[in-house]
DNA sequence: CATGAATGAGTCTTCATTCAT
DNA sequence: TATGAATGAAGACTCATTCAT
């Protein structure tokens, strides 16, 4: 019955309805991060996009499902910066150096990012794994590379590297969380200055170092 | 009975109403990490308490002071905690290491405090600075000491004292919230000594320090 | 923790309470059945009432469970109805004749209980046996001996009582909603009259009765 | 090919517009049965017919003219049934016996039907006379003559007719209903017997019918 | 004509808060 | 002081209908 030719009228944009989900995720980050989850109103995004309502309902199925994917989408694209800042230099430990400024880098510049994070564990507490701690696993793939050839270099001491990766990933998310959170005090490039200074040399002495044994 | 005579000062009521009241705040910090707030009923506290909705309001002007109210008692209690690992033992360098694993500890004995924490983010973003960097604003005047004659007595590099707190502050930070988001996965003992390996030692070779110059 | 004493305040009035329910139950079925279900709106109702909407919550969960409790509500009343007529006369055949008219009475003084049928088989029709025939079942039980005791008597033609049971009561929910539906034309009197003669004796003439064998 | 002159009168797109049409109506009337009009989904529709949402409204101009079409459609069906089913027999008493047989057996095979007639009420009570009154009173007259005809021939008691057409649409449309509500219970050969015995002979014995001397 | 993207009015339900008892 | 009944504001989501293509 309806497997005929039947093929006039209006045919599918799938490159504009990419471009509108786009923008729809773009506003939805922002607003979210300014008023919190509940206090979002989605009307409010519609008119702050010059749309209907139910508009963005043809895009995303729920209030929830948007905002899970404004998450997604800002965790897409710390990787791709921070991947990029790293590709850009060819020494393993300045790349460590240099992702580590891109990444403080990326939440100054897009603090609303850090909100959603926040408001997904507050809200998706028992229902879902933090999409901030999914994409944490990807990227350690590449991490763990970069530092074992380091320790092979003999350039990094040769500790396991899961811990080095744990301290230094949950030294970043902390960093990230208190700038957002106490509002960005001294100078990006000096904090990540200190960050380096303290992960790469430690804080002891090399006489209390000595004492210490090991 | 009512036309007796003011005996010896105070009634039992305040002590019974305190006692009340603290008993709703335990139970109002366990449910709202639960529940998250804006998903959190007083009816369902009430009744968790074998008390009247009503009641509630006699304690607290609003679910919102109550809130706040549960999370200040949270921070309360662990820095109650930290302080009284430290005291136990003498040695400076020695506090700072007990104070790590008290911290921890603490986060992992009472994960509500942890959750709470987010919440009172998602929720009060721009309303009020979050009661834990109020906390760790006060402490920072006890652990400044501390490494400053750390740094007097040669122990320590004489690198600002203020980086010395903010990288830890950072990294216990972020250590807490990564152990809480991802459920705890290594031993605390474990994590404990790592992360005093990396913040103690860093993580380059004496000949990569050297090579760095500095 | 909430076993003791405890029991000052405000005590519940369970007569309060049900005199409540059945207010908002005896204006749920008039607007109900004025609007159709999709269109009652229940804030129409609270106002009716001179109450809040959240109030018809605290004593109806759901607009699902009020309308069908003033279903259910109204269908007692029906057999409360019919069951009093036929205990008003001693003779069984009367007492069918008086239940008829008690029926279609009940009907034309309560049409909102017609429709509130209608409705809820438009609405309800695969989620739940319609509760007109809930309760016709029920009553089948008291009719089925009054038709056995006639048979017994030799005053009833001997075929199966459920034929007959069965035919009348079409007959009736028939009538009923064709006068519903079409509004009244000729009086009730008349009417049950009209239904009566029939049952009881049938359109045929003797001599086709006759000839028709049997 | 536009250019071509008007060739022996119309084209085929009448026909093809008046095939899809009933296409439509078909559908719509299994959809609305199944579902209830207000959870009618006019975009369920139309993935089950495999055209657009839109298309609907170039053959009906809303979701109400749409169901009362599918209405009158069915009622149409049903009057062609009877009226074929009874011109097959030449003796009027048996034509009624076949009528009732057929009526029941329509609505046995078309059980949508019956739903929406149900649905009509609910729905358009008060805007508009049920499409079964309207087709039930244009068939009156048919009857009507029947019935007079074995009157006069001294088969049929010489009871006024309108009383027998009342009394015997009722009994049939609260017998549709019964069974459509309640389910199919009993063969529609003995259903279609037990009424025309009740109908033709009565319940009483013909001494309690002379006892009761009229 | 057919299509399908866009529209936006309409409503049930929740729950913090109040207040008479 | 404790109670619990009453309040009413607030908001996500659906879907008939329109209309540019």
């Amino acid at each position: 019955m309806g497997n005929a030719v039947r093929r006039r009228g209006r045919r599918r944009d799938p490159e504009l309805a990419a471009r509108r989900r786009e923008e729809i995720l773009a506003a939805a980050a922002t607003l979210f991060a300014r008023r919190a989850y509940p206090d979002t109103d989605l009307q409010e995004l519609a008119d702050s996009l010059g749309i209907a309502k139910g508009t963005i309902y043809t895009y995303f199925p729920s209030k929830e499902k948007l905002f899970l994917a404004a998450v997604d989408r800002g965790m897409r694209m710390l990787r791709e910066h921070v991947l990029a800042a790293a590709a850009a230099v060819p020494d393993p430990l300045d790349r460590v150096v240099v992702a580590i400024r891109a990444y403080l880098e990326f939440f100054k510049d897009h603090p609303d990012q850090a909100e959603l994070l926040i408001i997904e564990r507050a809200k998706f507490r028992d229902r879902k794994k933090p999409t901030y701690l999914e994409h944490r696993e990807v990227n350690r793939v590449f991490w763990r590379e970069v530092y074992a050839g380091l320790i092979r270099d003999g350039r990094v001491r040769d500790v396991p590297v899961s811990r080095i990766l744990d301290v230094v990933g949950d030294l970043l998310y902390g960093t990230m969380f208190t700038n957002h959170f106490a509002g960005h005090s001294k100078p990006l490039a000096t904090q990540a200055a200190d960050v380096i200074d303290v992960v790469f040399n430690g804080i002891l002495t090399p006489a209390e170092r000595a004492g210490r044994g090991r």
